[in-house]
DNA sequence: TATAACATGTAACAAGTTACATGATTTC
DNA sequence: GAAATCATGTAACTTGTTACATGTTATA
């Protein structure tokens, strides 16, 4: 989605052959960034270059496969904080994902709606508690961490609010 | 994404061909679920039929194109159940796009990233009132609806934590 | 010394979107 | 009767993922 920017915003940090940007995804990032492949980074990195954004130089170690080591241009900096501004700016509809699923909700019997939704429930607190239980984040993802939290309790707050009400529901309307 | 579980869950309510699933999508579900084009929809016609999950017949009326209408078939159906029961039950986590901006905000000067924090809240601002104002939900959105409410909230009350103490680092720092 | 794992990447496929095609019907 | 719009759909492109290739170093 934004892979763009995180791959610009990567590179600004130092300079970086594909293989090598995404193990900093994985072992840097794994818990909230981990869903860009590698495939997707050696693309962007090669699109950066047609469009002037990054340079690319050939490097070889020891007589390990060669690579393609990469490098921010001026304009690539200017275009990482174009978009970086635009993307603090914006803000992106929380989710809409699972969002389907709800609509057809009432294909279900109310009590199973409710027993699922009690489900989800469940996994989500345990979800919270990792968080709460885990170290404060520091600068860079504190606030996305943070973010997270917010909508992780406004997940099981509107939960709260709909499973009871589903069940009163199947009680209602137990003649069928 | 959920584009499987909701060209189902349509073709269930009622036999259909491409173009007039695209229509009750645009006209009735334009605010939440509008992002399914057309293209997208034919395809999955096609692919639940090769899988058998739903039939097609040819029809025409008068001497307007002729036109493919599907049906559900029973097995359909059940996957239907199937994809809803987990979809419902499934946890998605509630965004992650947008967060890639939160990691690199430090790249910002801290008083200009809280501006345009700021600016994202007062977006959010309008929004949340345009849907408070909105006519409630009936049935099938209303889970739905009450959930992206939450979410609104949830947001804009963690840009009220995040702006201030964007602010008061900005204050801090001024040495520079 | 055979097998596994590391390092570096590409090819082939899947999913979705934008843009177009084509004929009928309405409108000016 | 020319221009717009409706009705129905497909082709071509973009983006991202899964699966594979190929040589190299570590391990049993």
């Amino acid at each position: 989605m934004d892979y763009r920017l995180l791959v610009l915003g990567l590179l600004r940090m130092q300079d970086m052959h594909g293989y090598q940007m995404a193990e900093v995804v994985e072992t840097h990032f794994d818990d909230s960034v981990h869903d860009i492949k590698k495939p997707t980074i050696y693309d962007m990195l090669k699109k950066l270059a047609v469009e002037g954004l990054a340079e690319s130089r050939d490097e070889q170690e020891g007589n390990r496969p060669p690579r393609t080591v990469y490098s921010m241009t001026d304009s690539g900096d200017e275009e990482f904080m174009r978009l970086l501004k635009a993307s603090v700016t914006q803000y992106a509809p929380p989710h809409a994902y699972g969002d389907v699923a709800l609509m057809f909700v009432d294909a279900l019997p109310a009590r199973e709606a409710a027993r699922l939704l009690a489900e989800r429930r469940e996994a989500l607190e345990r979800s919270w508690e990792g968080h709460a239980g885990a170290d404060p984040h520091h600068g860079a993802t504190a606030l996305a961490a943070d973010r997270l939290a917010h909508h992780l309790r406004a997940e099981i707050d509107w939960l709260d609010v709909a499973i009871p009400r589903l069940q009163a529901s199947a009680d209602g309307d137990s003649d069928e």
